[in-house]
DNA sequence: GCGCAGCAGATTGCATACGAAAACCTGTAT
DNA sequence: ATACAGGTTTTCGTATGCAATCTGCTGCGC
């Protein structure tokens, strides 16, 4: 037949996507914004007839669930969604911070000049965004921004470990906190330029102060909230 | 009935652990003590006759195994053990550094009187087992210091994330690697001493020396015996 | 001899059904 | 009100079937 692929298929071959990712993230997505709340039960049943598969690819997602910290599995009992503390939120913000601090150092130590022109360019997509005052635009190119210095790194084991820790932070957080706005941008600028220059040690401080300020806002942000409740 | 337990259950009632789990263990030794080798594909339908049970708490087990980066799952291909490279080794190493460096600082702020104390029986199981000259106790006396510094950071997120990757590092380096010896448990007495006093700078700061000198320690063996290999 | 199409076997991924054990809920008797 | 008994719900494991896909082999044409 003509139009058969060959074996030229281009970039990465369409793998058929297992169902149990599809599931997973339909239910990180549920969580996300809200419609499964903390604390609740989820039944098998009523979640693969909700998604429309059967209850296998839903128990597989499950226990990936589990292991990022989405949900808490109680053995004969059940999934319940994962209630997030004000104590995990602040422990999983103080990770994340070590780890991108390690991260930013491996960044400078393997930048090409072609990253860090990309640097540059997601830079300005924040700034842009910033000056649009578009909150979504500001969260998006900084995580963007943060997860190339992620990549920049090289360093697999961190690619895996800070979007999972990651994701778990922004959940908590993204209901009530805004972006930092001018000064973490004037970070991340300093911090580029020491990663160009390709100098570890710098960068590496940077980033220390960077999620240092970062935890310090989301800190305030919180007592604010917790306060305004009471 | 005279026997019924009533609801005073005590402890940690023996849930029925689910078998998922018993497998998932059972696999990451046959992983660990090389009856499953690097690159080896898993078929579900054997390891599930040679476990007598069913695919499917094989197939669970195998999810968890990913995640933690016993095997690599390819999609319609199934399982492959995974085969770590001396690249990732090192990154692990780093990583589990940063994190056990941060869990030093959290152990210095919240350790009680008792937590020191038994911190020194830890110790001195390790300098005992130094001095017998018992390899198998060194690890295991070394593993169970590190451990209770990690549980007395009392960071639930630290102390979901060192042991994953904790168990990985041990898995590359233990055929091969000797532990430290005395340097090594000299360095502990003066990071228990730190943490004891509550000094979380200098506790953070003998973690990093020591974990910096166990990666040293580490990768010359490594370098040692891959020469010996060509 | 070499490359490639096509076929057969093996394996995964998902669906479905079923039974047992545990946990939860409810109504009743003390 | 409390304790207990019984029924319901839900998880957990098993068994089975089937479609899609990957692998490896065979055989054909060049």
């Amino acid at each position: 037949m003509r139009d058969t692929p060959t074996v030229a298929a281009r970039g990465p071959i369409t793998r058929p996507a297992p169902l149990r990712q599809a599931v997973y993230e339909a239910l990180v997505e549920l969580i996300i914004n809200g419609s499964l709340k903390p604390g609740q039960h989820l039944v098998e049943a009523e979640l693969a007839e909700h998604l429309g598969v059967s209850r296998q690819p839903v128990r597989e997602a499950l226990q990936r669930l589990q292991t990022d910290g989405w949900v808490d599995l109680r053995p004969a009992q059940g999934a319940f969604v994962h209630s997030p503390t004000e104590e995990e939120a602040t422990q999983l913000l103080s990770v994340r911070a070590v780890l991108e601090t390690h991260s930013a150092r491996g960044a400078a130590l393997h930048a090409t000049e072609q990253d860090v022109a990309r640097l540059w360019e997601l830079q300005e997509a924040g700034i842009a965004a910033l000056a649009a005052d578009d909150a979504r635009g500001i969260v998006e190119a900084n995580a963007a921004l943060h997860g190339f210095i992620t990549e920049l790194s090289r360093n697999k084991v961190l690619a895996e470990l800070i979007p999972q820790v990651d994701r778990r932070v922004r959940w908590y957080y993204m209901p009530i906190a805004k972006p930092r706005g001018k000064d973490a941008w004037n970070e991340h600028a300093q911090l580029i330029e020491a990663i160009a220059e390709g100098d570890a040690d710098r960068s590496e401080e940077l980033m220390r102060c960077h999620t240092q300020h970062t935890t310090d806002f989301y800190s305030r942000q919180i007592a604010a909230a917790t306060a305004q409740r009471s």
